[in-house]
DNA sequence: TTAAGCTCC
DNA sequence: AATCTGGAGCTTAAT
């Protein structure tokens, strides 16, 4: 059998995956979908075609040489954008690593090497594949040159296979007089001008007739007159051209040895490492994943005796950094431990004396550098202190946006390591079974966690310096994690019995309800599903409100609320809706996490959010209902301990008096310093009324651009918020930013800013990275600029609730008060609190929350106690 | 696993 | 010429 040559078009295939495959960046934000989609292809192809060579060919400009006069005269080429740009040396280098050859030579097209390689393989006897997505490459086929066009469809990708007689066959002519028929057509993305009134079919006869160009017009004067014949004879010089321009140069002088392309060791450690970064996890899945991703050449090493690891802990010096990781799971306490580049010891244990052990090192040790501190202070008893580096807390402050900050996540970005995961070592098992049947895998895990945390946590620490965010980690994000360890310990109590009848009531109700629903529509339905619920809506009923989704009818709130006072049925089926989140999310979801103790622990998490706030989950504490008076019902069974009540406290406006800071705007401060009702005060100056003639709708619609300018409304946003017209809307905008021009300035600034550093920053200097400002897509960039506005309000906010915690927090426990803090809803504290202790803790609250920042305006706090969270708040 | 929907600040 | 409110988490249906 012959051997098999493949033949790529870099460009081509680039371009084609790129607008064939939805965004898809890493968490870095390089874009990735190109080379993705290269990568599916080419693997695809070289399996199929069992291939013993390959060589990528690109341009090296784009647009192409042979083309460029054209393009630079008609100006048509429209120049590639930044995203796809990014992927071509990437992709060269994914190649490189992978020891695939790749041709490219200064003066000529990819399409030309393609064109001379392939001859030169079928020369010496291959059988050539050469891919493209371009259909000017069919006037190489030959019997040996197969080209192959691959499509992009849903469900994988389809190729169009074409011999040189599969192009006899579809095209009525050879390969070779394909140029031609390509000449006389002409190509407008090829910038081949061809000639005028020749299409595909009028080109094909000719061609099939003369056999090329110049035979044709020898001939031309026996063709009959016509349109035809006149464009002909008008426009030879450019047929003449377009075939110049037409014709792939099939002798180029590129110096390339076709054996020296042979495919050997594609799946290695560069090319996983490159691939592993650039987070392909489904390229990676055809690496053998157990031979790569280890750079780390030491071992850890296992004691398997209590008493022997701790007598080398006694041994080592703890006046250094020490890396640790503690896991608890089942009856088992497995501890990692690293001194030193060489020393990792890892131990595992049925014996809790080993947490003792553990508390003496964080009390000894000068400083310890561990993953997830949080996590371990549910294991261990230590108090506060300053010298733990958590290094995934620390990664969060250095880059927010990225959804995991486990060891291999910190090894890859701040070491240049690759390390096998977790999930590659144990894959999906819980860590009570890995111990059981795959402890050398384990203990290469726990390793990894302290020797990656030990080995990471300077790097760490210099670009928080470097950054400025070390007194944000040391000052605010350090202690919060002991905060809000104390906070999920503490929990919140939820009463079950009224939880359950709360359910058990809208249960009634919505069973009540769903009759009535199918009785009105006439048949029975899932009215939680929002396909069937369209097509009943929309469909059957025959409901106005058109099509909205890719996938039908859109059936949201906001589209229903307009439908609901003309059809009775509409009405219904949102206090359907209302009901069922209701019971689903709250009365079921909650009871389920009610402990013995009667309360809910829930976690607080503090790396996740893009702008600085924590988020609450299992449950979510932070989005219990409050608004809707059959919703706020659910706050009654949220109470305090017997002999305690609630306090909460929550700040006013934070936001808005924090962009009355940032913007310096004298009007707004002033509002804010004379305690004024600032929605009437925001009328009264965009409506031009005076202050006591401003109506209640003038008030609210104030609310609402007030509220849209830090979220970076648009005029249709607002429109539709305020159900105004377009017009209407801009106005309120324009006369916003007349009444506080330095508002409209600080906003500017923030969005030039983040421009030119490519983050945003808070009062505090905690970062925000905007990837989305770089993008060469509108929708994207928009999105990017509005972030810009938001995030260092948000993150401001954020940053201030943050220092209230941790200084309330503090001062309960130095003042000896029995009070804590049980939840945070971002501007909003609830503490359980003693009923001796109201006044103190009151006094506590409202001096440490408004005093957490000083900002050029005053931050109103208001205290409220209650015997429930409604009643408190 | 994703989309649609709803809850909160 | 387009576009169209920032930040989260949970449940259900459907793939």
């Amino acid at each position: 059998m012959s051997e098999k040559l493949v033949l790529i078009d870099g460009h081509s295939i680039l371009n084609r995956t790129f607008y064939g495959i939805p965004e898809l960046t890493n968490s870095e934000g390089i874009h990735t979908n190109a080379v993705y989609g290269f990568l599916n292809i080419m693997f695809k192809v070289l399996e199929e075609e069992k291939a013993d060579y390959c060589i990528v060919a690109f341009d090296v400009n784009h647009p192409t040489f042979r083309h460029q006069m054209y393009a630079e005269y008609k100006g048509t080429r429209k120049p590639m954008p930044e995203e796809l740009r990014e992927q071509v040396p990437l992709m060269k280098e994914v190649l490189k690593s992978m020891n695939i050859s790749i041709a490219e030579l200064a003066g000529y097209e990819a399409d030309d090497i393609l064109g001379t390689l392939s001859k030169k393989g079928e020369i010496s006897g291959m059988d050539v594949a050469v891919i493209s997505g371009d259909r000017d490459l069919l006037q190489l086929a030959t019997g040996h040159v197969q080209i192959r066009i691959p499509k992009t469809k849903k469900g994988g990708t389809e190729v169009e296979n074409y011999y040189e007689d599969d192009v006899k066959a579809l095209y009525g002519v050879t390969p070779v007089e394909f140029i031609d028929m390509k000449a006389l057509m002409g190509d407008t993305s090829d910038n081949i001008p061809g000639v005028p009134g020749v299409g595909e079919k009028t080109a094909a006869k000719l061609i099939a007739q003369y056999g090329s160009i110049e035979n044709m017009y020898e001939h031309i004067g026996e063709m009959k007159s016509g349109k035809i014949k006149t464009s002909l004879e008008e426009h030879s010089d450019s047929a003449k051209i377009s075939k110049e321009l037409a014709t792939i140069n099939t002798e180029v002088p590129i110096d390339i040895n076709i054996k020296d392309a042979v495919l050997k060791d594609m799946f290695n450690n560069e090319s996983f490492k490159l691939l592993k970064h650039l987070e392909l996890k489904s390229i990676l899945n055809r690496f053998d994943t157990a031979d790569f991703s280890n750079d780390v050449e030491n071992e850890f090493k296992e004691v398997k005796d209590l008493d022997e690891f701790k007598n080398i802990i006694e041994k080592e010096n703890l006046s250094d950094n020490i890396g640790i990781q503690i896991f608890s799971a089942g009856t088992y306490i497995a501890a990692g431990i690293t001194f030193s580049e060489e020393k990792t010891y890892c131990c595992i244990v049925e014996d809790k004396e080993i947490i003792n052990l553990m508390e003496s090192i964080f009390n000894k040790a000068k400083k310890i550098s561990l993953i997830d501190l949080k996590s371990h202070l549910k294991l261990i008893n230590i108090n506060d202190n300053s010298k733990i580096n958590d290094v995934s807390v620390e990664a969060y402050l250095l880059n927010p946006l990225k959804d995991n900050y486990q060891y291999d996540d910190i090894a890859r970005d701040y070491l240049m390591m690759t390390v096998p995961s977790r999930s590659e070592l144990l894959g999906k098992e819980k860590i009570e079974k890995a111990i059981e049947c795959e402890r050398e895998k384990f203990i290469k895990m726990l390793g990894y966690c302290s020797y990656i945390s030990y080995k990471a946590s300077e790097e760490l620490e210099r670009q928080l310096e470097e950054t400025g965010m070390k007194k944000i980690y040391d000052d605010i994000e350090l202690p919060l994690v002991f905060a809000l360890d104390r906070m999920e310990k503490v929990g919140v109590r939820v009463e079950k019995d009224a939880l359950k009848q709360y359910g058990d009531e809208l249960e009634i109700k919505i069973d009540e309800l769903e009759k009535k629903i199918y009785g009105s529509v006439g048949e029975e339905f899932n009215i939680n599903s929002p396909k069937q619920l369209g097509e009943i809506l929309f469909v059957k009923m025959g409901l106005k409100g058109g099509k909205k989704t890719k996938t039908g009818y859109s059936t949201a709130a906001n589209v229903l609320e307009k439908l609901a006072d003309e059809y009775p049925v509409v009405s219904d089926i949102l206090r359907y809706r209302q009901l069922t989140k209701l019971n689903s999310t709250y009365a079921q979801g909650l009871s389920a996490y009610i402990n013995d103790d009667g309360r809910i622990h829930g976690t607080f998490n503090q790396t996740i959010t893009a702008t600085g706030r924590i988020s609450s989950t299992e449950p979510n504490l932070q989005n219990i209902p409050i608004r809707m008076e059959i919703g706020k019902a659910i706050r009654k069974v949220f109470v305090p301990e017997e002999g305690c009540v609630f306090l909460d406290a929550d700040y006013s406006q934070i936001e808005l008096r924090i962009l009355a800071h940032m913007s310096e705007d004298g009007n707004l401060i002033e509002a804010y310093k004379e305690a004024k009702d600032i929605h009437q005060a925001t009328a009264s100056k965009v409506f031009h009324v005076p202050l006591d003639k401003v109506t209640k709708e003038q008030r609210s619609n104030a609310k609402a651009v007030n509220f849209g300018i830090i979220y970076g409304i648009s005029s249709f946003g607002l429109s539709q918020d305020l159900s105004i017209g377009r017009k209407e809307a801009e106005g309120y905008i324009k006369d916003y930013f007349a009444t506080y021009p330095k508002i409209k300035a600080c906003l500017d600034g923030f969005v030039s800013d983040a421009k030119e550093k490519g983050y945003s920053v808070t009062v505090f200097g905690r970062r925000r990275p905007i990837p989305e400002l770089k993008s060469s897509n509108f929708m994207q960039r928009s999105f990017g600029e509005r972030i810009a506005m938001n995030s260092p309000i948000q993150g401001t906010a954020a940053d201030i609730i943050k220092i209230a915690m941790v200084n309330v927090d503090r001062r309960l426990r130095e003042e000896n008060l029995k009070s804590r803090i049980v939840l945070q809803v971002h501007d909003e504290l609830l503490l359980e609190v003693p009923e001796d202790e109201v006044s103190k803790a009151t006094e506590i609250l409202e001096c440490e929350m408004a005093n957490a920042a000083h900002l050029s305006v005053p931050m109103d706090v208001s205290v409220e106690k209650g015997k429930n969270w409604l009643e408190a708040h």
